[in-house]
DNA sequence: ACCTGAACACCGTTCAAGT
DNA sequence: ACCTGAACACCGTTCAAGT
């Protein structure tokens, strides 16, 4: 049947959605630097350059790749006190950013520009605006809420083990009394805050006491 | 002379310092993609390979450059209030690391465990420990404020400029009404909180107000 | 219309060899 | 002792061609 087969070679084999959601799975699973174009392809059972039938290059691939991972974001339910609300939108943002690395590691090259991620910036933006605080506050509010979850998830994402508690702890102690008297200080507390969710969490209470003092000030 | 001919064959052309400071320079200039060992290798007039008899490899070659960077920080003069003091040592941290975005993409990778670096750790530890807060919530004050200045150096650089500020603006607004209350009533502000000096001092004294309100508590 | 191999201009690093 | 070219195993992307 010529007709039929015309048509399926009308039709293409993938989608730029199947092709997305591919690459945010290796990059979930390998992690940033796992994820090529040639590998990618390889994965699907295509050649590489039937990859830029679908995306311009690999910078447009990655944006459908944090639309794709924007899908998974799991926003909580709404309830409690706005403080509380703020808390666990904080939360449900580091979890997913913890799932999907490839979104801290594109919003560091640029701001994300994509309707399915300002979904998430509005929820927080809302819960702010409902609390009380005006348009200006708000926005300077969001930011350091933003940067605060970002960069935890960048530079603090997880607790140390209690290996790495251990090695730390030991490494202070090593250096020199008289040029690291404060390092040594803190020595024994050290991996408690080196990250994780007990420290994410400190810091998220750290910022709402100050926007909960100034709020309608 | 054939002896003085054999000992300047044994000085080596180059030292590691000598290499990672240019490095640095590249990376300084060029940012964090712009340096590459072939690159690095033809800017110092040598074969690639001999980066190899200085460094095993990038990664201790980008260690070396993280030395190199420290050596560039700017530990403010101690005059003020402890708070006046953090709030300058964070300013004065957040501009050696807009100098030197290497150090940010390095952290962002593993934790630093560099002497050179450790003094820039010490000096803020031991405000917070003279501010009068105890060893373990100087080291969760620390990380916060960490995290707050990595962050904002990593995801909110610098200010909008205007250009960039009314593109936002409008871009804000292109969003739909319903969907997007919260986003489109901070519009005329997004631009404010985008990054840059004034949004990290907000988010330092968002910190400072909660640290100091639980100091000796 | 859709797909793709070959080629180009890059990487970091291993190996073997040159002085 | 110090340095390095060739080679290997990768990249992203352009180009020209195949069905």
């Amino acid at each position: 049947m010529p007709g039929s087969a015309t048509s399926n070679r009308r039709t293409p084999a993938l989608t730029r959605e199947q092709v997305a959601h591919r690459a945010l799975e290796v990059l979930d699973r390998e992690g940033v630097e796992g994820l090529s174009m040639r590998r990618l392809a390889a994965d699907l059972g295509v050649g590489t350059m039937t990859l830029y039938g679908y995306f311009r290059g690999k910078a447009e691939l990655l944006d459908a790749v944090v639309d794709a991972a924007s899908e998974d974001f799991d926003p909580p339910a709404p309830r409690g006190t706005w403080r509380e609300q703020v808390v666990a939108y904080a939360d449900a943002t580091r979890a997913w950013l913890l799932r999907h690395p490839v979104v801290v590691q594109r919003r560091g090259e640029a701001a994300i520009q994509r309707p399915a991620a300002s979904r998430i910036t509005e929820g927080l933006m809302r819960l702010l605006l409902d609390a009380g605080l005006e348009p200006p506050e708000a926005a300077r509010a969001f930011r350091a809420l933003f940067i605060h979850v970002f960069g935890s998830v960048a530079f603090a994402p997880r607790e140390a083990t209690a290996q790495e508690a251990r090695e730390l702890h030991a490494a202070l102690l090593t250096l020199a009394d008289d040029e690291f008297p404060a390092l040594r200080a803190v020595a024994p507390h050290a991996a408690d805050a080196l990250g994780g969710a007990e420290q994410f969490r400190f810091g998220t209470e750290l910022l709402l006491d100050a926007i909960d003092a100034r709020r309608g000030r």
